[in-house]
DNA sequence: CGAAATGGTGACGTTTTCGTGACAATTCAT
DNA sequence: ATGAATTGTCACGAAAACGTCACCATTTCG
């Protein structure tokens, strides 16, 4: 139940007033004034989701989404942007720049407390931290590292990321935009034919460890992580 | 892409205004002025997402979002609500009744589309897409595949999604230009026979695995899939 | 019985889709 | 700053999938 919310705000008063609010909902709230606090913060212990004023001294709201979203343990912490009421350009901005929501000043406690409710079911079916295991693969998220039978195989960062979506995703086709929004995220634009090509990365990495045909090809529809290997008759 | 988007709003120049600049924006906007009418369009086929506003005539959105997260078969749905600007009480009942997100009127387009991309892009994976199971014959649609005692079925795009198609519509026949709206959608310009060369291939398909017959051919009419094999007087 | 209608079937040309190698831009560590 | 690693994009070719047609078999009906 009680969710850890990181509320980043520099006006003491208002943290207050938030953090308030929010324990009273039965969240558990963690204080950082600036972005710099934050980040260290962070550096120990996740939080399940944060809280992010637009207007930070130093480094400002909305650099801290971008960094936070580059960055691959970040990158699905859920992350609400508190705005100006009317500063559309800013909302706009925000959302591309990677936050899931943003709430305007001021706003109303329930409002605040609905909306992260809104946030956290979304992101709640992935908080994989578990080492995986399946067709001969074992992958460890913490590590950042995959085994073939001991073996160490090489894999960039955007493949890793891509093997540990598809293995906590198994036995089903996922689209190319799917892919494109759940591993390299929301915010980006790239050409969905780039996921082919790491695709054929990832399984150019996989098969000199004997492991081929577990990335399958569904024609018209995407790709699929399988154990079962394709039968025909 | 263009998805698509079921726009529910009672005032036709707001509804209108919407629509123009949806389209605009890549969409493909279908229309309704109550939430009747838009249950009945989504029974026809679901759309990718749907803006609904808040005050309708009948029943109001709010209530019609709520409707829409009992039902199975829209629970994933993506939904936005549209409201009078500073209602907060509206947004919070809103999210909490189980929209994804809410937009003030009056908004900006930049904003309404961001909104809607934003939305669209969290579209939650688990659509429940159930396996089907008739005839000897199983159906993993969020697996794309046809496993017939755990042989795997090759088939092309076309062909799984007219077993689909036929498998959740059994017991019942089918013309041909039915089929072309259901299978291959309502816009595209296709040669009716053609439908016979894809039933001919479907069957082509599933009769080395032992099944035949289980594609029946109501003669002037259309096809039917049918568990019970076809009897003659 | 014969003509027309209907549907099965194989073949063919075109379009789509995907794998693959190369390349430039960017990032990162040294 | 230099070089290696990573990444996104593109162009090309092979393969798959698609839609259409011609031809034949079967059924329907005058």
């Amino acid at each position: 139940m009680g969710a850890n919310v990181l509320v980043v705000e520099d006006e003491p008063a208002i943290l207050e007033l938030i953090a308030v609010n929010l324990e009273q909902a039965g969240f558990h709230v963690l204080r950082a004034a600036d972005a710099e606090s934050a980040l260290r913060l962070i550096g120990e212990a996740l939080p399940d989701l944060m809280l992010i004023d637009w207007m930070l001294p130093g480094l400002s709201g909305i650099e801290l989404v971008r960094r936070l979203r580059r960055e691959e343990r970040t990158r699905a912490l859920p992350l609400i942007l508190l705005t100006a009421r009317g500063a559309e350009v800013d909302k706009v901005l925000g959302l591309e720049a990677g936050a899931d929501d943003y709430v305007t000043k001021p706003f109303s406690p329930r409002e605040l407390v609905a909306r992260i409710r809104a946030v956290l079911r979304r992101r709640r079916p992935e908080v994989g931290e578990e080492v995986l295991e399946a067709g001969g693969l074992k992958l460890d998220p913490a590590a950042r590292r995959v085994l073939v039978q001991g073996r160490v195989v090489a894999l960039g960062p955007t493949e890793f990321r891509l093997l540990h979506f598809l293995m906590t995703h198994p036995e089903r086709v996922h689209s190319r935009s799917q892919l494109l929004d759940r591993v390299w995220g929301d915010h980006v634009f790239v050409e969905e034919r780039t996921v082919d090509v790491h695709v054929r990365r990832l399984r150019a990495a996989l098969e000199p460890h004997g492991l081929a045909g577990l990335i399958q090809t569904v024609r018209g529809a995407g790709y699929r992580f399988s154990v079962q290997m394709a039968q025909e008759a």
